[in-house]
DNA sequence: ATGAAAGCGCTAACAT
DNA sequence: ATGTTAGCGCTTTCAT
């Protein structure tokens, strides 16, 4: 049975109240009182109870992160990149897929239930919007979105918009000058959701007057195994490209590892970019070709953010906007 | 202001008790007050408060992942397992690193304190056992240790062993035997610590009458950076060995970047092998040979022994023993 | 079938 | 400087 307290308030004959005090270092004690509790808080033990102290508080000194159902390796540098930032809050993920609604009260949205007193959202889209319009979500709430797909955010909540757009064009731009053949490798559900690499990509080849050659792989398979089984496929059927632009740096990695089965060597047979720019690409072998994500940048505003909302509930709507770069490496 | 049982109980006149005995799905209600409270709890937009329902039950629902301070990829893949495999609980990662004690009462490990279920330790070494043979860690918990460096684990809480020491030896065996100068590149920290890497590289060197070879990087600074200078720098200074036997995968693959700058290939010239086994080894081109961890298992036998003791709390110890194994690929 | 009452461990306003 | 009191939102036992 954990000590509480009352056990200390027994043990030294004190008060709960002035235990209470001394512990948390408020009320005006006498030195001998002061060290009489402490002493027996140390003897028999005592740990408070973080629930229960949040409970009466309101405040759990924890933050959630929301992420969107597949988790990636974003998600992960974004964990631990606010991990670090926001002590000594504690980080609590938010995971709701699949998660056991409330037994007798069916209820979509249990991420309003999770004990923490502010929320990062990553890549969960308008949802986020929508639950605070509706009053369901009444907490301090940063929301991470991308320009991907054709996305206008809410003008409610504090919102970070990552633009991958500028990196893209760029890297885009880049491949369609230097080489003749570049194709878009990404996964399947992205040009029905017209996400903003494949219009980037569309607009600069219809530009420059070149026929589209887009590589797509499944959703919810192993993301690397079914790229390099995708784009093995592609080549043998189609022949192979001398750049591919890529959704993401996980399947430019994929290709890499189709393409050199295959006899083709990268940069020289075939160009190679990849997204978001995680420490994985930089070490590749070659060096990987990336549009990058601020992940600094990003992990520090959203909690400049939400820190404000926090202490300041009223404070005006908080936005910014964040690039991505093109990062010219040997793999192009 | 969220809306409580209290609101609920106004709203419909009807008591306190019967509205939480309704929600909580327990006691008998007429048919007509179950669905009176229910409409009311949706009409309100009730949602249950589970810091209240933890304090008093004493159950969070939650469970603690305690990672040791230096974050790495193994900690990641643990994380990203058991988040999808403790349904309905959540997870909570526990990062005690750089954390503020409590202002009056210092305690050196407020893991304690964290409000959860059960944990899960990652690579925490004695810590666990002594804190809970001290009585300062009194819930169901599973340590994952490693047989890494000379470690016996204590003998009262459920434990995993992972052993890596089979795995390396038919590594650096299958090294030895087709390689002529086999060096290992790892942490300055592992030699240290009498490392099962270090003593099974060493042990294999000395049988086999061949000089040792040691490429040391720095501890705390970042790891594939770090490593690639390491490498860079130890060729330059003594030429380069044909086999290096590394620390983990990340290791391995900065120094596939080093010597492919030096104008080395992998594994014409020098043959590589990893460990850890993830995913990115497998992808890596040429793919990387390791020893790999079998995470999957991990995960489950962790999951399983702690939901033993959650629901069995004087249940016998449980000690299960893991082992790594070589996966020979094209590094090497 | 419903309600009254106690209590989880803690904080905080107020009284002494 | 210390103690009294009330209450956070919920569960649970026991009366009615």
């Amino acid at each position: 049975m954990p000590v509480t307290q009352k056990d200390i308030a027994r043990y030294t004959g004190l008060s709960r109240s002035t235990v209470a005090q001394v512990l948390t270092g408020l009320g005006h004690q006498a030195p001998e009182t002061l060290e009489k509790v402490l002493n027996a808080a140390r003897e028999l033990g005592y740990r408070p109870n973080s629930l229960a102290r949040a409970l009466v508080t309101g405040k759990t000194q924890t933050i959630g992160f929301w992420y969107s159902p597949f988790i990636n390796p974003v998600s992960m540098h974004l964990i631990n990149g606010l991990d670090k930032q926001i002590l000594p809050y504690k980080l609590s993920p938010i995971n709701v897929w699949n998660r056991e609604r409330s037994l007798s009260l069916p209820d979509e949205f249990p991420v309003a239930e999770w004990p923490v007193d502010g929320i990062i959202a990553h890549n969960i889209g308008h949802l986020p919007d929508w639950m605070w319009h509706e009053g369901r979500l009444n907490k301090p709430f940063v929301s991470l979105v991308y320009d991907a797909f054709p996305y206008r955010p809410g003008p409610e909540i504090d919102t970070i918009l990552i633009q991958i757009r500028p990196g893209c064009q760029t890297a885009v731009e880049h491949l369609v000058k230097t080489r003749k053949r570049v194709a878009l490798l990404c996964i399947e559900s992205m040009p029905l959701y017209g996400d903003v690499r494949v219009q980037v990509y569309e607009k600069a080849m219809q530009a420059a007057g070149r026929p589209l050659e887009t590589i797509l792989t499944p959703l919810g398979q192993p993301l690397r195994l079914s790229t390099k089984q995708a784009v093995t496929a592609h080549v043998k059927a189609h022949g192979c490209p001398d750049a591919i632009f890529c959704g993401n740096d996980e399947q430019a990695i994929a290709a890499h590892g189709a393409l050199q089965e295959l006899g083709f060597r990268v940069p020289q047979d075939v160009a190679l970019v990849g997204n978001d720019g995680l420490e994985e690409a930089a070490y590749h072998v070659p060096s990987l070709s990336t549009v990058a994500l601020p992940i600094e940048e990003i992990v520090s505003v959203a909690w400049k953010f939400l820190q404000k909302r926090i202490t300041r509930p009223d404070a005006p709507r908080q936005y910014a906007e964040l690039k991505t770069s093109f990062l010219p490496r040997d793999s192009s």
